[in-house]
DNA sequence: TTGGCAATCTGTAACGTTTCAGTATAGTGA
DNA sequence: TCACTATACTGAAACGTTACAGATTGCCAA
């Protein structure tokens, strides 16, 4: 489909978008002296740059992002790569929301790529870095070595992950304190007098895990208070597998007197199994979890909950692959978020 | 920045991207010759098109998206526009998934273009529109006389939305049966011996909100039960809100025994303000609520539920878009999921 | 005056693709 | 043999942008 209406556009044909060549006309300019104009280029004369942006602005001209990316093999794009089987249904949406802020004010545009429970993860990370389809890439569930973030260090593309690595390799990340959380959640825990707790773990394989599980060992040998052991049982599992692993761990004698959840949904579950083995929540048991959303606590009011907010996740993440795409240090372009106190319920 | 490795590339270059030139240089064709041989035209002979598509996959050729979107105009992209604010976050979610699964074995991207609340909901259609940004794009919360569909209709862009529109004027969508679900949410609540019922509605001004409270008015005069007015609430309201006027409309005498919610948030609200008023749900009161995670029967075992599947609803839209580009007729892309039956915990 | 130089501005080519307007070759009918 | 046609292929131009390598002007030092 040719979509020319005259021969040549001198830029005066009204109906279509205006381009450099417009602009060019209707200054009375050069083409290469509106596009150095409109990027604040030095060698072009202050007065003539002020009357370019001028019209630029006034017929509302915008770079044809076609024109610039073919000619700059810069995309304007950063793509969010995900899970569609295991990431938290809450972590979705306000990673995006999160991200979306932060490049709300620039030419960015957000994709997001999916892959499947089958696919290789490394798969969609290859698709993006040999067709060239983003700038910059942000992707989740970190591992300790992980090797898309090995893949992307050696093709050179920036990109930041949600979690961090273990491979002596530095680039961007955020995280959320894990290490913090357990440790905070098991004090608070023994705290309120119990002793044998359980640990529902991220999944095996995350870096976070390690975090997690380290913290909350730590802090176990810290205050006296022994470990249950719940192996059997990760975030990732369905809510029937955990209501069910749940229910079978709280009805033998051994049984703990309180848990650490590293996600809502699962917590739902482990309370869902604790009261299908007759116990009740705040008595014969307490839950420390994480949420990100604050629905926990009308769900159970005796939930003890400790907030991770993956809004923030989102905007730090696009806020660090922004950065090293703008040149910034890799190495400085790291957070790490802390957790905030165990909330109990209120009023 | 200036990528060019040699003066001028014969596609011998190697490190280099495969491009047209490149398979013309391996083929020894000329490059138009490869253009039409890999998309089949007919005046390509049949063994100078198979060799020229057997090179392309062997060394792995992809168009430059770049190349063709300047070219043809055509982007590959389609765009999903979120509400940052009032969305649910399983409708972001899963949305997002049913379109990507559909797209999955196509050319095209999904970016997300997110909106707030403070901005007309038609600005970021209207840049997606004025900068060519897509070639179809999917919108939410619909409105009986929605400016967006109206404007992407005269522009003649391609679109759906989610829910239905009321303005005589056609176009693909894709809707969950709201007057059938609260018809149904009635029935089920008579046929429990509720008779005093409370609509908490979509928000007012969507189309089906409409849809919603007639088919929860219907359904009264049909089974002769009598409506509570509960009007200051609707689905998109605060948590603290909704849990604070349930529990205020629960103590009153006049209290309702029955409530049909049209959203899972709402609902956990809903059931706080039950209890903050002292009630216990299925002995005073029976809440049906929609929901599109299966979490609310966790969260109460009292609760009765229907299922609305974002997801589907994610690629039916994805469908319909791509359809419309693909020249089907638009009103044939139409689509009205029936919601299940009421659904009570089980086991 | 001349040469040099700084300050501004400009034309051309190129990014990878598709469309247009051909060209070359072989085959057909008279 | 010739004109004609169908088949298979091709180069050039264009989409909108930026980098490169000039051009033009005015000013100043020599």
């Amino acid at each position: 489909m040719d979509r020319r209406v005259t021969k040549k556009d001198d830029g005066t044909s009204g109906k279509e978008r205006p381009t450099l060549k417009t602009l060019a006309f209707m200054t009375g300019l050069g083409v290469t002296t509106v596009s150095r104009a409109l990027k604040d280029a030095p060698e072009i004369g202050a007065e003539t740059r002020r009357r370019v942006q001028l019209v630029a602005k006034q017929i509302g001209y915008r770079p044809n992002r076609a024109g610039v990316r073919l000619r700059t093999g810069k995309t304007n794009v950063i793509s969010l790569v995900l899970n569609t089987e295991h990431e938290l249904m809450s972590f979705v949406s306000d990673i995006i929301y999160g991200v979306t802020e932060v490049i709300a004010d620039t030419p960015y545009h957000l994709i997001v790529t999916p892959y499947s429970r089958s696919q290789d993860p490394l798969d969609p990370v290859r698709y993006l870095v040999e067709t060239g389809s983003a700038d910059g890439v942000i992707i989740s569930r970190a591992q300790p070595n992980d090797p898309r973030a090995r893949y992307m260090l050696e093709r050179g593309i920036p990109f930041a992950t949600h979690g961090r690595t273990d491979m002596g390799l530095v680039h961007p990340y955020h995280d959320f304190d894990n290490y913090a959380f357990a440790g905070e959640a098991v004090r608070y825990l023994a705290g309120r007098g119990r002793s044998r707790l359980a640990l529902v773990t991220p999944p095996v394989g995350l870096t976070y895990h390690g975090h997690t599980v380290n913290g909350f060992a730590d802090a176990l040998s810290e205050v006296g208070a022994s470990e249950v052991p719940f192996n059997t049982v990760s975030i990732d599992q369905s809510i029937e597998q955990i209501r069910m692993r749940t229910a079978q761990l709280m009805r033998r004698k051994d049984r703990p007197d309180g848990f650490v959840s590293s996600a809502a949904a699962a917590t739902l579950a482990i309370v869902a199994g604790i009261e299908d083995a007759g116990l009740k929540l705040g008595r014969d048991v307490d839950v420390v979890s994480k949420q990100s959303s604050e629905l926990l606590h009308l769900f159970r009011r005796e939930l003890l909950v400790v907030n991770e907010d993956f809004r923030l996740a989102g905007s730090e993440l696009a806020r660090a692959v922004l950065g090293w795409i703008g040149g910034a240090d890799p190495g400085s372009l790291q957070s790490l978020s802390t957790p905030s106190e165990v909330l109990a319920y209120r009023g």
